[in-house]
DNA sequence: ATTTTTCCCAACCGACCGTTTGGCAAAATC
DNA sequence: GATTTTGCCAAACGGTCGGTTGGGAAAAAT
């Protein structure tokens, strides 16, 4: 065998670079084999089809969020506030990178309308982080309160996400994370507040 | 000349719910043409290229909105807390209404990354939300708040409108401006807010 | 050294893309 | 009623799509 020129892999980043950029549907094959330095006959090599590799990207990016972003929410050893700080940081520093970017936000859509195999995978990345986010506000606020702050901020994340990409302006994203930080700094309580620090309600949904 | 069988409105529409529902790029014109009985060659009787009928869709969709949602916000003879309940439950029909929907809040990304004619007109339409939405926290609060209660709002709006398609649920949008109308009811005035009621402060940015 | 396995290229497949063309038949114009 | 104009269709265009195939060449295994 001639030495492997690239590895699933490099294969895998380079595709999320170019759906990242382009969409999914305006991305072909042979795009991705030319930033690989492969003709597109050979990523058929790695990938049974150009749906198996969206698939694969996609885990990779859930997969990446779990470890360096999503994590933060569970370390018990920080309190909530740097907690909240540290997760958010990190989001923002991945969704402002070229590598790796904010493909579930900005492509999410396009993708979760057509195919649903893609559906349910950018709803489980939207779950994981809806439960990152939670638990940390949970620390705070109870169940119903840390369920809507949850929804909320990351609700405000996505939205000044895609007008930082619209406006091509990163501060959108950077106000919005600033702010949600400020938010949990300044109000330590609210109705339906939790009195100590570990509390957990289980409540419906 | 044979009946006409449709006008050009018709074939906006029905490119817009096709866009919306399965992206620019994963529709033809074969099957606008379809939606329309007509065969895909006599689109071109009307418009000179996909390119062309794509802007028209957006113009399209801008001006619906300007029309029906973001005129509440220059109502004068409304107060302001009523013109925001009636701009964004505007939004909220229109959004979950099938016929128009929310092309630019889904697809404003996919759309904006790869053409920029297309991105130039999607700002458009953004900043113009922005702005009715500004308008009417004016009366409220002082330019600086107001600039961010308005971005801020807005991307409230489409993180939770981009759940709502994701996740098939139209409770995320539903809740995000049930939350957005309490927020201006609950609380008249905040730091950097105006006496009175007109006062417009003018500020930088 | 020979075989086997692996990686890759080049060419090709049928399908569909956006777009163009030519012509036909019906409405509008005269 | 003849002529022009219009709305549309059917077919075809070149190009590209996702995907397949066969073989060649180098590494690994024997």
């Amino acid at each position: 065998m001639p030495k492997q020129k690239v590895d699933e892999q490099i294969i895998i980043i380079e595709a999320l670079k170019l759906f990242r950029k382009q969409s999914y549907f305006n991305t072909s094959m042979s795009e991705i084999a030319e930033a690989c330095g492969l003709q597109k006959g050979s990523l058929y090599h790695y990938f049974p089809s150009k749906e198996d590799l969206m698939r694969k990207v996609i885990k990779n990016v859930h997969e990446f969020f779990k470890t360096n972003v999503f994590s933060h929410a569970y370390d018990k050893s920080v309190p909530p506030q740097k907690r909240l700080e540290n997760l958010f940081l990190a989001a923002e520093k991945v969704f402002l990178n070229e590598e790796k970017g904010n493909l579930l936000g900005n492509m999410g859509v396009e993708t979760a309308l057509m195919a649903p195999e893609f559906n349910t995978l950018v709803q489980r990345f939207f779950l994981d982080f809806f439960h990152a986010v939670k638990t940390i506000y949970l620390d705070k606020y109870g169940e119903k309160i840390a369920n809507e702050l949850a929804e909320r901020s990351v609700a405000e994340v996505e939205g000044s996400l895609m007008f930082s990409r619209v406006f091509n302006d990163h501060s959108y994203l950077k106000n919005t994370i600033k702010r949600i930080l400020k938010r949990i700094e300044e109000k330590p309580a609210e109705a339906g507040k939790v009195n100590g620090q570990t509390k957990v309600q289980k409540v419906k949904q």
